[in-house]
DNA sequence: TTCCTGCGGT
DNA sequence: ACCGCCGGAA
């Protein structure tokens, strides 16, 4: 469907609708601070939220402060990474920790401009951690999305989707005024469980009637 | 083989 | 704009 404002309401309140019923749980989802928030989305680049699940918990066991992040030594924090690969995360897992301990002591700030000076933080995690820890309405465009809302409102998705100015111009439309943060957990899901990269399930999908790309086939 | 809530260096 | 990173799951 083209991307008018209607069809876009159309599209958030399906999404938000086949959500309720479909909802992942997960740990980072939970007592959403700053600093909760940005170990999760440190982790979860490039990397599967179910794989996440157990060393999430490790690490908060471990380091349930910001200033306990700040002060673990990078061979234990290496350890405890291992298994998610990008092995030079734990490099930077520890610098991030400790220059935002310095720089901000207790807990991390929420604005956009403010996280994207710390090491490791882009686009993406800046935005995460502004609208799930912060309740801010910005949006989040990482691969999955960009996908979702190529095929939904028939956008060509080949390629770096993510960084096309049309691309994020509808994602910034997409994004509700009002609770961002379980908009964004709906999509996620959404991508991840229904219109996944291969073999999108378009026989389940309650946008299917609406989509553009199920409607090719 | 491809893909996973990307980022930094070039 | 392009590329390497990387273990693990599908």
């Amino acid at each position: 469907m083209k991307p008018t404002n209607d069809n876009i309401d159309v599209f958030r309140r399906t999404l938000l609708s086949w959500w309720q019923g479909n909802a992942r749980d997960f740990p980072w989802r939970h007592n959403r601070t700053p600093y909760r928030t940005a170990i999760a989305e440190l982790m979860l680049r490039r990397t599967r939220a179910e794989q996440v699940v157990p060393v999430y918990n490790a690490y908060m066991e471990a380091n349930p402060t910001l200033e306990d992040a700040s002060q673990s030594a990078i061979d234990t924090t290496e350890a405890l990474l291992y298994p998610l690969g990008l092995r030079w995360r734990a490099q930077n897992m520890t610098d991030f920790v400790r220059d935002a301990r310095s720089r901000y002591g207790s807990d991390l700030p929420t604005s956009i401009d403010e996280l994207k000076s710390l090491p490791g933080v882009g686009e993406y995690v800046s935005a995460a951690i502004a609208c799930f820890a912060g309740d801010q309405s910005v949006a989040l465009i990482d691969t999955n999305v960009a996908r979702l809302l190529g095929r939904v409102f028939g956008l060509p998705v080949t390629g770096e989707a993510r960084r096309r100015a049309d691309v994020k111009r509808l994602a910034e439309r997409c994004v509700p005024d009002l609770n961002p943060g379980e908009y964004h957990y709906a999509i996620l899901d959404f991508g991840a469980l229904i219109c996944t990269a291969r073999r999108p399930k378009c026989t389940s999908c309650p946008i299917a009637q609406y989509c553009n790309f199920a409607a090719k086939g």
